[in-house]
DNA sequence: GGGGCATGCAACTTCAGGGTTGCTTTTTGA
DNA sequence: TCAAAAAGCAACCCTGAAGTTGCATGCCCC
């Protein structure tokens, strides 16, 4: 396995991202912070049914999976996305899929043969 | 937000997949089925290091995310990768990467301005 | 300087999910 | 036919993560 993200270092790498997108609040926080942009922590609480500590804390595991990061603004703090950790996992995706359709494609060759 | 796989109804169907993939035994299951295609349960579970009904389970879990769906085979029962849930997730961080970056090119036009 | 807004920190509660054990059912093959 | 392999089922434990509450800190602006 010395190369591509599929492999187990790519494995290992993907595992946070994937664990990162896989709960709701989480994922809801992606997709409005791609929509409306880099925002502050009370700005994304609005409209959410959870607490703010609660936003935090999702927001640092975003973090910690390298999806968002943030900057110091004043007495406020801005998150925005980080595309980087989107298309560390993006490409896991298409290698795993990619060589399931090369699979898909040699097991149908046998069987045609 | 009235088409595309990004939205509230494609955030739905792509929680569920990456609640899957974020756990490590389910997205070692994943790379396995990949690279040594479809096995029994049996099979799956030699050299893990959790039991066999842990692995059933979360076979099942995958199988509700739509990334692996399984076949009777005598008394055995089989189990492969389903391109399509992959195809999906990977749609789906296709959108927020994409959007992400025209939203990155429109601060920088509006910047150098 | 000081009130008020935005955030940080820490302790605590709750519960879903990951894992196990023990037993039963189905199916194979000799 | 029958022993063993493969899998299903159900009850149970237990950790960690999600969420809350309460209070402390930092920063802007009047």
């Amino acid at each position: 396995m010395s190369r591509g993200s599929a492999g187990a270092a790519g494995l290992a790498r993907a595992g946070p991202v994937f664990a990162a997108l896989g709960e709701k609040t989480r994922l809801a926080l992606v997709a409005r912070l791609c929509a409306r942009g880099p925002q502050s922590i009370a700005r994304l609480t609005t409209g959410s049914d959870v607490t703010r500590q609660a936003i935090t804390k999702h927001l640092h595991v975003l973090a910690g999976a390298g999806l968002v990061h943030d900057v110091r603004h004043g007495r406020e703090r801005i998150w925005e996305l980080d595309a980087e950790g989107l298309d560390h996992a993006r490409r896991w995706l298409d290698q795993i899929s990619k060589r399931w359709d090369e699979a898909l494609d040699r097991l149908k060759k046998f069987v045609e043969e």
